[in-house]
DNA sequence: CAATTTATTTAACAAATGATAAAAAATGAA
DNA sequence: TTCATTTTTTATCATTTGTTAAATAAATTG
């Protein structure tokens, strides 16, 4: 669990009480390559800690499936429609390979936030955190073009890059496949 | 101070004491039409609630300014950046008319943070709602045409569209005024 | 290993959007 | 109102990206 309890921490410092009360909330999952954590037709009532492993989030379209997000370890897996407003959320969530996750209810979470001041904080620097990275995706979308995504993502995904295929990349960066390509063999 | 105290409740109910505390910090201040409030060269110490105007971020780029966010009474004034980690943001903020705002510091807020349970539960509540809405504008971006953008700003916010110049309200779906003045033709 | 499936690249054409310039319309100041 | 400025629309051409289909490469399975 270490993995997680660093990324716990790096979110916001709790007290050694709060923190051990909300670990032991926790429960640890394994799930094999394929599984689908979240599914978009479903509320969701966990949040899910990646200890080890990659997933990747994506919607149905009439284009077929549209990555939106993928995580590695100490990454959340998580929709935030679901989780904030119990509704089914735009998002499926699926693991790329065999995964170790932990996981935490909702109302777990509601229970620890309305009792405890620290941890009401940490939801509040988590929330903030996960609103800087949407509202960093919305900013590359809106002013960088496909081919600096795709560069950005070689410098700072690079495994992501190795593991996950190419087709998935390639509508994480809101393009077609043959448009990737065509950014790719520009390159050489 | 009606539109905001509204607001304030919307976001997450807070007991009477802890709401007149809340608002106690507060401070109403007036500005004249083209006003900058927040300024991307700098790190910004206040949030702002629009209690009347109307108020839009952009950015400065090669190609002249681009809008990312509109807001009106009920509004909040913020650069995310700044307000969360203490680093100039990524954007510039004015108020496209004469306007009234109620702005409450940094470091009140994080005061109140550390000190009552309700109000952190209020800012994590705020956070998670900031973060849907920035969601909902990714994937607008990523999943609508431009026209269907252009659609939804008609049928959702149609003050803005008769309150705000063509130009800012092309950056804001994205494209080019040309481009947009083409999807205002076409729909004739 | 060969056979089959899946993933990736390439090519050709269509559609959408951008860039630039000019015209038309609207706005604001004297 | 009239003139000057700003905003919006229109037109033309270049560029980018999408679409479809086929070819190549890679991975998987029996």
């Amino acid at each position: 669990m270490t993995v997680i309890s660093n990324k716990i921490d790096e979110i916001f410092l709790l007290p050694p009480t709060e923190k051990q009360l909300f670990l032991s909330r926790f429960e640890r999952i394994d799930v094999l390559k394929g599984t689908i954590v979240v599914s978009a037709e479903k509320i969701e009532r966990y949040v899910y800690f990646i200890e080890e492993g990659i997933a990747r989030a994506f919607r149905e379209t009439d284009k077929g499936q549209r990555t939106i997000w993928f995580g590695e370890a100490g990454g959340v897996i998580l929709s935030f429609l679901s989780f904030f407003k119990n509704q089914p959320g735009y998002e499926s969530i699926e693991v790329l390979e065999d995964s170790v996750l932990y996981r935490i209810s909702s109302s777990h979470l509601q229970e620890l936030y309305n009792l405890h001041l620290p941890i009401a904080n940490w939801g509040r620097k988590f929330a903030e955190q996960e609103l800087l990275l949407t509202e960093q995706r919305f900013m590359d979308l809106q002013f960088r073009t496909a081919t600096e995504r795709y560069e950005d993502l070689i410098k700072h995904s690079p495994t992501i890059l190795k593991r996950v295929q190419l087709g998935h990349i390639a509508s994480y960066l809101g393009i077609t496949q043959v448009s990737l390509s065509r950014i790719r063999s520009a390159k050489k």
